[in-house]
DNA sequence: CAATAGATCATCT
DNA sequence: GATGATCTATTGC
């Protein structure tokens, strides 16, 4: 992970080193993707990370996932057609992204638990108030949003391309992947559907 | 360190 | 009217 290592690139530069993920591929099975887009990067309005902890939420069997009611105002996005942007408010606080999965009419989708930053680390400890080591200005759901300026107003945005989007890199980095419970939740609480990427100090706690 | 309380509001009952 | 896919600050050992 020679590459991952290297943090605070120019954002043209990280642009360069990744390629874009075409649409259809985010169309697998919720677990499938969430092991898909670890290693992937995220970017948002002049900042960047890579992913390292994803969780699987999916349709109507997983009472944990907000999908499991059905469809309304705020979960049609995760019935549409895979790739897209599930944005939500929580806690009346926090805003959590999730990447859409599935064909769309199947629910199922995958919440982005943290990143690695890795370009304009000084914008992203600005809009988190953060002072602290840069391994804490995205791990967990909450304060990567926050890092990278995403709000609900992207909700419902396609994410292979446009102002909010994710891409792997040309030259694709080797892991461990590691699986566990998710985080967080109520119900169907021992699922294994939370991936991570072993070992990366950027996972959340 | 670990445990706990509080912030704060859209969504659903 | 209750709840929640979170995070921070504070208290107490």
């Amino acid at each position: 992970m020679a590459r991952a290592d290297k943090s605070n690139w120019s954002y043209a530069a990280l642009k360069a080193a990744t390629e874009r993920i075409p649409l259809h591929d985010f169309a697998v099975p919720a677990p499938e993707l969430a092991r898909k887009l670890l290693g992937t990067v995220l970017f948002h309005e002049q900042t960047a990370g890579m992913i390292v902890e994803t969780e699987a939420y999916l349709g109507t069997d997983d009472l944990a996932a907000h999908s499991s009611r059905g469809i309304t105002e705020r979960t049609k996005v995760i019935f549409g057609p895979a790739g897209h942007a599930y944005i939500y408010l929580i806690y009346g606080i926090y805003e959590c992204l999730n990447v859409v999965a599935c064909d769309e009419g199947t629910p199922g989708c995958v919440l982005i638990r943290a990143l690695e930053p890795l370009g304009g680390l000084p914008l992203m400890a600005q809009r988190r108030q953060w002072k602290g080591p840069v391994k804490g200005l995205a791990n967990g759901p909450g304060k990567l949003t926050r890092a990278l300026g995403i709000t609900r107003e992207q909700y419902g945005l396609r994410l292979d391309r446009g102002p909010l989007t994710i891409r792997q890199w040309r030259e694709k980095p080797n892991f461990e992947i590691a699986v566990t419970p998710r985080i967080g939740i109520s119900q169907c609480v021992d699922w294994p559907l939370r991936f991570v990427i072993a070992g990366n100090a950027s996972v959340s706690k």
